[in-house]
DNA sequence: AAAGCGAAGATAGTATTACTATCATATAAG
DNA sequence: CTTATATGATAGTAATACTATCTTCGCTTT
């Protein structure tokens, strides 16, 4: 049997729905392996129609420019997330095991999902790593806010902040250290990859050292305690 | 008495060294000022000259481009905010009092400090927050690395690791945890600001709260306890 | 089968960006 | 007085980020 999983997103992220057509499909296909090969800053639509094989106007009939492409593949990536963090957790009673199971899959890397045929989810992850935060971090985050571009991303913060008072009803800041874990999860991940001295990861690069590192701060948070410094 | 403050710059930073002559200061000034007030996107060298009233080619005599403007920028702030924690911390002996110290400083906008005539700190506070991050995540992080470029940034980090470990010897991701309130400091502050459902900070903007945020998630990590869950 | 429609291809064109190069002038240092 | 150096003025180029138009292909609708 062959499941197809699709992911509805948001009108204002595209011009015209590239999961609708053979070529919008191959614009995100191509666009994220090009965008992981190049990074942002050198991708351009020129290149992408060259590896497509179509031509420039033909992008532009999808995605306004290169930022709301990036923004789309970010939507997608969240709203995948947090269809993930669903699976995995909805048969999990126990509060802390379902976080540290939203942990695990935020900083872990992903394989590719066959049932998403024009996405390779493994790039994607790295591509939000290095590119995710710039989505939202310029002068058009507002205007972009209103368009509810970052909608998924939100939910995915606002899933895990109300996961976080299952564990502790009384803590005081769930939304903050939410979005403070997901950040970590990518940040962290960047470092140790390009700039280790800033983590305590060293040079072996394992993923698990981060999710060690972030259970420690979320629990630490969380759990009730008795201090005896 | 007129004190003067001067940052020692890695050489590598520039082209020829702007705080060595008029243009040169303008440049730095200017560039912050039109940085904030566009956004790096829209920022360009051509701009900035119509602004200070010289030209184009004038402005790539300092720096190769704009992204080693924003390295420039970057650097001197981290080296200046590392000056600022060793002031402020050199006669605090309790290293719970030094990382309280630590966190406000990072979490809290600052003034224009006067004995820097040519930087205005309290918008560049603003514009490390928007831009800062953008000064590695890109495809050259390792080349720029090699040239020691993110000193200033690894520096602090390193610092304030090492009064983690005076608050807690044993804990065992210093670095990380510096890096994370580092970053943090300013995301939630941005968070604040511009998608304030990621925060629990609400519409009040006060800055106290990522402090108080700060503080809670760095000793819950680095006390030692007995946990009672 | 003919007409009409939309998606995509082909081509061209423009303003801006991101530089590089050259030459002249002012000025400060030896 | 000479000379090196910084700046100014001007020009030019390749790439980027679009917009516009026209054609063709394939698919509905009648």
């Amino acid at each position: 049997m062959e499941v197809q999983l699709q992911i509805k997103m948001n009108e204002k992220l595209f011009l015209r729905n590239p999961e609708q057509s053979e070529l919008g499909k191959k614009i995100i296909l191509h666009g994220i392996q090009l965008i992981h090969k190049n990074g942002l800053e050198a991708f351009t639509f020129k290149k992408l129609a060259e590896d497509i094989g179509t031509t420039e106007a033909g992008i532009y009939r999808y995605f306004e420019n290169k930022h709301r492409l990036l923004i789309y593949i970010s939507a997608w990536y969240w709203s995948w997330l947090e269809y993930r963090v669903a699976v995995h957790t909805n048969n999990i009673k126990d509060p802390v095991q379902k976080l540290k199971k939203v942990i695990k899959l935020l900083a872990t890397a992903v394989e590719d999902d066959n049932r998403t045929s024009y996405v390779d989810e493994s790039i994607l992850h790295q591509i939000i790593i290095t590119e995710g935060s710039k989505t939202y971090l310029t002068k058009k985050v507002s205007e972009d806010n209103k368009d509810h571009l970052f909608q998924p991303y939100k939910n995915l913060c606002a899933k895990i902040g109300s996961i976080i008072l299952e564990c502790n009803p009384k803590y005081k800041y769930p939304k903050s250290l939410s979005s403070t874990i997901i950040e970590m999860a990518h940040f962290q991940n960047f470092f140790m990859n390009n700039l280790p001295s800033l983590t305590d990861f060293g040079h072996n690069k394992d993923e698990r050292k981060i999710v060690s590192f972030l259970e420690d701060l979320v629990f630490s948070s969380l759990k009730k305690r008795i201090v005896i410094d």
